[in-house]
DNA sequence: AAGACGGGGTT
DNA sequence: AACCCAGTCTT
């Protein structure tokens, strides 16, 4: 038996024994389903992703209905979650499929790439899981898992890595009749046994074969390419409350938070302005965002702001720090 | 090829 | 504090 088969049959076997009762898991997938969590977890732990998933499969149960949806009301749904061009993206596929698919998911994984919002891993998702394509998917689960075990010690986050580890998974795929269990295998077999840290190396059903458990080298892989420094950023939010009411402005549709609802922002810390709370440090992967809160008169702040109540809030898509000051002050 | 894009959990 | 999470899009 070659190493590829060996591999699979592993993890095949591992899947049989140890997946986990997710929602979308379902005898006959639902595609439409599959997508939406596919997209919802994105970077997303599974924990962290599926109360998203349950509450936006309810407010719109079709894909027709998803299309149809104010955008407002889906960003309200992703508040929290964060990298909303997701949820922006994920409607814009909505409509896609409605105007070119009869509303109805296409099967092919060439197919799905064109959809909006779906990259290789989603489209291999999709197709494996729900129409028995044979493609790999390839997410972290699968960088960390190929890479210790074929011993692959080129970056992951490198255009030759993603290369190369794409047709690997495909390599390991092929000899499968049940691509998407095969699939969803390997991620589980990534999110619980060869984990990042402290892997269970102890009770791999594959340690004999192991290049990186029989080289010593599991702490050294998968390889990673490493980003930039963080970088710093001080925001004044202007504060207007009149009769039960805040003032809010829709945020451009690029850079980050777009499209989501915030305080009408100033260009310093105000001369008449009464700091509300003690200025908060909000943390995003990619930079530090200082946050001061200011109560100010109506003239201080500018642009295209408008005055919600509580329950009009509830139907916007806000960053979390906003949506958590609203609740507390409004 | 490199950066931008959130928020939360784990080590 | 650094790393990671069922990645994708833009430049």
């Amino acid at each position: 038996m070659d190493r590829f088969n060996r591999f699979r049959i592993s993890i095949e076997e591992y899947y049989s024994t140890h997946k986990r009762d997710l929602p979308w898991r379902k005898e006959a997938p639902v595609p439409y389903e599959v997508w939406l969590s596919e997209i919802i977890l994105q970077q997303t732990r599974v924990a962290q992703g599926t109360p998203y998933y349950h509450k936006i499969l309810a407010a719109f149960p079709t894909i027709a209905a998803l299309a149809y949806a104010e955008e407002d009301k889906l960003l309200a749904l992703w508040t929290g979650l964060g990298y909303y061009n997701r949820a922006r993206n994920l409607q814009k596929g909505a409509k896609q499929i409605v105007a070119k698919y009869q509303g109805q998911l296409p099967e092919k994984y060439n197919e799905l790439l064109n959809i909006k919002g779906i990259g290789p891993y989603t489209a291999a998702a999709i197709a494996s899981i729900c129409f028995q394509e044979k493609i790999g998917v390839v997410d972290g689960n699968v960088y960390r898992v190929l890479s210790r075990y074929f011993g692959i010690h080129t970056a992951t986050n490198s255009s030759a890595g993603q290369k190369e580890f794409q047709n690997l998974a495909n390599e390991c795929i092929k000899g499968t009749k049940h691509p998407g269990q095969y699939n969803q295998g390997i991620m589980e077999f990534g999110a619980l046994l060869c984990t990042p840290k402290k892997p269970n190396c102890m009770y791999c059903p594959l340690n004999d074969t192991c290049h990186a458990f029989n080289t010593g080298s599991v702490g050294a892989l998968p390889v990673k390419l490493k980003k930039g420094k963080r970088t710093k950023e001080t925001l004044h939010f202007g504060v207007v409350q009149k009769a039960e009411k805040m003032a809010l402005r829709k945020r451009e549709t690029d850079g980050i938070w777009a499209g989501l609802y915030e305080f009408p922002q100033l260009n310093d810390a105000p001369e008449h302005g009464q700091l509300l709370e003690e200025p908060v440090l909000h943390k995003l992967s990619h930079k530090d965002l200082y946050c001061s809160f200011w109560a100010v008169s109506e003239t201080e702040i500018s642009g295209d702001y408008s005055f919600y109540s509580k329950e009009e809030v509830q139907e916007l898509g806000m960053p979390i720090i906003i949506a958590d000051f609203v609740a507390k002050r409004l």
